[in-house]
DNA sequence: CCTACATCCTCTAGCGACTAGAGGTGCAAG
DNA sequence: CTTGCACCTCTAGTCGCTAGAGGATGTAGG
């Protein structure tokens, strides 16, 4: 029986070590076993877990949304329409947030490319940003 | 003179009243004159310096961009190079976010299609998330 | 003039997901 | 045995607001 530190852990499953402290803290990641001076001591499959929850806030999910997908990893016989269900909920969410960071893209060009370089009173960045009226699409 | 009160200038800028406040407080928008009973009292020019305030927050620019271009456009002889360089730093930050959004839609998309809506155990969203290894796209 | 009622005021605390820092303890190498 | 890093707990700070308490002001109707 191996006992890895609380920076192994944080090496090799690329989660800080803080930030491993703060998800036992939230109920995220259990309470390891403590060493003899009190040293948080993990084992293989806490770092799975915390494999786990790195990649699924990579992929943007909320704490909430990794604590219901934690549950249903941990009991592997129930149905899997939850998380079902999260993931394509987070799919329309970054769906969403592409579209309007496409249409803000265009927005910037449009400033960028009007600038002149020269002083602020003929600047399109400033007066784009002045007066929304001049704005090529609306936001959402 | 016609008094216009903070519910108003909210209303004309679409800024929320609450906020109006916050951004008196950290110093983004003057304080306004006060009424006898000492009720914020704005004008024209505090309008469009809101409206030009969340225009800016829309495109996503920080708070602290946001001071300078407002630096900026008081003084409009100045060079324009600097509201032209954050324009750019911003258009290139949501280009990257795109850039990442559109992996992360295509690894959401597999784990979704992926799942056979059986149990836990078959389920590719959770196995996807319990192995990065499996990840057509690694993230930056 | 009085009463409702909306709107205003200040102040503090909370959100999410960490991050930073202070001040102290454990542990392994030289 | 000391050096020095990694660990411990705890509190407070980050960003850009938002919510709520508890009270004052302003306006419209009776």
């Amino acid at each position: 029986m191996k006992k890895i530190t609380i920076g192994e852990a944080s090496r090799k499953s690329g989660v800080k070590v803080p930030t491993i402290r703060y998800y036992e803290s939230i109920g995220l990641q259990p309470e390891p076993n403590r060493s003899e001076g009190n040293q948080r001591s993990y084992e293989l499959a806490d770092l799975r877990r915390l494999a786990f929850i790195r990649h699924a806030r990579e992929l943007g999910f909320e704490v909430e949304a990794i604590r219901t997908l934690l549950t249903l990893q941990d009991d592997p016989h129930q149905s899997c329409a939850s998380a079902d269900a999260i993931a394509k909920a987070r799919l329309i969410e970054v769906e969403q947030r592409i579209r309007s960071l496409m249409a803000l893209k265009a927005e910037l060009e449009l400033m960028v490319e009007g600038c002149g370089h020269g002083r602020v009173d003929q600047c399109r960045v400033i007066e784009v940003l002045a007066d929304h009226g001049q704005c090529s699409h609306p936001h959402n």
